[in-house]
DNA sequence: GTAGGGTTAG
């Protein structure tokens, strides 16, 4: 049906196929009557003949239902199918690449079909809801069954209509389903227990698992898969050895891989590698999920040589293999041999996903890598690759972190289908870069595509204001958060808060803001009243706010390097020495500090005074070019950063020696003019090397885009983009 | 002759 109008059989003939199918919009109107409808803005044209079939592509390589193209012509070859034929290709597109052409079918056997839908229908008709996560669609299926008196009490039916709010995301609905099945089986259990844990409800789960046990259901391998999923996700070890322990108890419970799968999953997130060791060993089956899991565990826990010596050893790897210890490799902060891997499997002619993309380009971004970012976006343009929001947001972000603004704004702009992660990577963007009115604007534009921004949106438009100096607007944003956003500001938002505040010199007014916080100040809320204090030279509040950094996180060895500079710039060596005996005895060590360039695709680590590099030679007589030109302008440096109280000149050399002076040297050396020169610096730029990066800027005429810890600097002609605010 | 629930990478 068409707008509420029956189509005859003449009027299909005539009418052309549609050759692009779009999910069909259900009316809510449209419950009552206990049908379904097409609405007008479907896409839908409902001349679809059984021969049409025939024309979608159901070559996708991927295709898990092989005999589905099969089924196809023979349905379509099929004068009247019969309504076992009907729930049979329901149920295969159901399970198939595009689910919503089990609507589209269901839709049409409403209108067209012999029979009226019947129990066998209604789960594979569900089911493809589910898959799509389609709320409206579902509810009316389910408004459908509820209306029948066969159906409202089908298990079958109720049970799949569990699966699908949880699907959804909605386990209240779920819930409510649940609490109306009038005998509930094993499945129903099953169901509900897995509705919670989806939605994160891991307690309520565990009691629904414990009533079942109270009603006499008897739990079986699915029950305890969840079981064991639960364990995993709360981290509770113990339970998660009880679970096991019953298991090995209770016969009935039949033994499958994806059990001992999960039970692996849970032992490696609760972190008990010796536990997932003896099991690991014990399984006779072991597919690749199996080894994958181990494989995730070594990583989790630093055990990289393990990893990568079980996956050497693996008999079938497949791409969520390489995936996983690319991606570990990624998130332990090891890009290069993340990035390394990533070439190691274009060299085995493996095909990457959009998984093995994403990490990759994310190791891109931590490493500043532009060049092998660009590669990346080129193959995924070459390979026609979907542009999901996965991949355009990593696409942003890498550029963005790269550097190059100007890239991921093309990105962000050739975007049609923005999400809530697309809009904030891109304010991210603006934000590191020190573009504080682009991305308030870009906020607007945000609210203006109808898009709710989340809290990730409101930590980047924090550090927007914060880059930029806008003190007021984020204090107006902050106060908008909750009453009109309705997104209750955490402690990372308080951290945001009191940055800004505190950068601005609003010491007291910070400190105010720290006390009324709903929730303990966190280590990064105290971390941001240190650093501000640092910047305004407040040795008091500063110690303060240290003291209680350190009572949360005593091996901070950030705040020991901020105090100690804070001490430092007051000239206090004293308290210097005492605080760096006290970190030596704890045996704290400041994180080095370390720049990287790219240059024609490979990456350049510098640590401070260097001597490692090839071309260190020349190198260091480009420094020593570059500081006799620097005094040639008046140049002195900065001692004062130096933390030791050592000789005067020592202070000057090991201060002409910090990593991105190295890694200037190189740049200068090794490309040229009109390229910039791109630094990527894993800590906080120092104020003398700022200097030196300003005045090499203007000297050399050679811009420099540094990024640090933070944000990113452009050097131009002498100045910094960030104003010296930073 | 058709049916429901579960494990890995992001």
């Amino acid at each position: 049906m068409l707008g509420g109008k029956k189509l005859s059989a003449g009027d299909k003939n005539k009418r052309r196929p549609s050759s692009s199918i779009q999910i069909l919009r259900i009316r809510t109107q449209d419950l009552t009557t206990g049908r379904i409808e097409l609405g007008p803005d479907s896409g839908f044209s409902s001349d679809f003949t059984h021969q049409d079939f025939q024309l979608f592509d159901f070559t996708h390589q991927d295709f898990p239902f092989p005999n589905v193209q099969y089924e196809i012509i023979i349905f379509s070859r099929i004068p009247f199918p019969n309504l076992f034929s009907w729930n049979t290709l329901i149920r295969a597109h159901a399970a198939g690449p595009d689910p919503r052409l089990a609507l589209l079918l269901f839709a049409r056997l409403l209108s067209d079909g012999p029979d009226d839908p019947d129990k066998f229908t209604f789960p594979f008709a569900i089911k493809a809801a589910a898959a799509l996560s389609a709320l409206r669609e579902g509810a009316a299926l389910h408004g459908m069954v509820v209306k029948s008196p066969f159906f409202s009490s089908d298990i079958f039916i109720l049970n799949t209509l569990v699966h699908f709010y949880a699907a959804c995301g909605d386990s209240g609905l779920a819930l409510r389903v649940f609490d109306n099945i009038p005998s509930r089986d094993v499945v129903s259990w099953n169901s509900m227990i897995n509705a919670f844990a989806l939605g994160d409800r891991w307690d309520d789960a565990l009691r629904l698992f414990e009533e079942m046990q109270r009603e006499n259901v008897m739990p079986n391998d699915v029950t305890m898969v969840s079981a064991a999923s639960i364990c995993g996700k709360k981290c509770d070890l113990e339970l998660g050895r009880r679970i096991h322990a019953y298991i090995q108890r209770n016969d009935d419970i039949e033994a499958s891989s994806i059990l001992d799968n999960a039970l692996l999953d849970m032992y490696v997130k609760c972190g008990s590698l010796e536990d997932a060791e003896l099991l690991f060993h014990s399984m006779n089956t072991k597919d690749s999920i199996s080894w994958t899991t181990m494989l995730v565990g070594y990583c989790k826990l630093g055990h990289f040589h393990a990893a990568r010596h079980l996956f050497d050893q693996m008999p079938d790897r497949d791409i969520a293999s390489w995936n996983a210890l690319i991606s570990c490799y990624e998130q332990s902060g090891r890009s290069k041999e993340a990035l390394d891997l990533f070439h190691d499997l274009q060299q085995a002619d493996v095909k990457p996903d959009e998984v093995t993309l994403v990490a990759a380009l994310s190791a891109c971004s931590q490493l500043g890598a532009l060049e092998l970012g660009c590669w990346i976006h080129a193959y995924i343009k070459k390979n026609s690759f979907a542009l999901n929001f996965h991949l355009t947001t990593s696409l942003i972000d890498m550029y963005s972190k790269c550097g190059d603004l100007e890239k991921a704004l093309d990105v962000f702009e050739s975007t049609k289908n923005r999400d809530v992660f697309v809009w904030s990577a891109m304010i991210a963007g603006f934000a590191m870069h020190g573009e504080g009115k682009e991305a308030l604007d870009l906020f607007e534009q945000m609210q203006e595509a109808k898009v709710k921004p989340n809290g990730v949106t409101f930590t980047n438009l924090f550090c927007a204001c914060s880059h930029a100096g806008l003190v007021d607007e984020g204090k107006l944003f902050f106060s908008k958060m909750l009453p009109v956003y309705g997104i209750a500001p955490n402690a990372e938002h308080y951290s945001c808060i009191v940055d800004i505040l505190g950068r601005a010199g609003l010491l007291e007014e910070a400190k105010e803001c720290i006390r009324n916080m709903p929730m303990p100040p966190s280590a990064s809320v105290w971390g941001a009243l240190l650093g501000a204090c640092a910047i305004h030279r407040n040795v008091e509040l500063g110690e303060h706010a240290c003291k209680h950094l350190l009572k949360l996180e005593p091996r901070n060895h950030g705040a020991h390097v901020i105090l100690s500079n804070l001490y430092a710039r007051s000239g206090n060596w004293n308290a210097v020495a005492r605080l760096r005996k006290s970190m030596k005895d704890s045996s704290l060590k400041k994180e080095a500090g370390c720049s990287s360039i790219e240059v024609q695709g490979v990456v350049h680590e510098f640590l401070v005074g260097d001597i490692s590099h090839p071309l260190k030679e020349k190198i260091y007589l480009q420094l020593d070019e570059i500081a006799s030109r620097l005094k040639a302008v008046g140049y002195v440096p900065d001692k004062k950063l130096v933390l030791q109280d050592i000789e005067e000149d020592a202070k000057e050399r090991a201060l002409s020696l910090h990593s991105e002076k190295l890694a200037i040297a190189f740049g200068l050396i090794s490309t040229s003019s009109p390229a910039p020169i791109r630094i990527t610096k894993n800590l906080r730029v120092c104020d003398d090397c700022h200097l030196v990066a300003k005045l090499v800027s203007g000297i050399y005429n050679r811009d420099i885009i540094l990024r640090d810890r933070f944000r990113f600097h452009h050097f131009t002609g002498g100045l910094c983009s960030c104003m010296d605010y930073w």
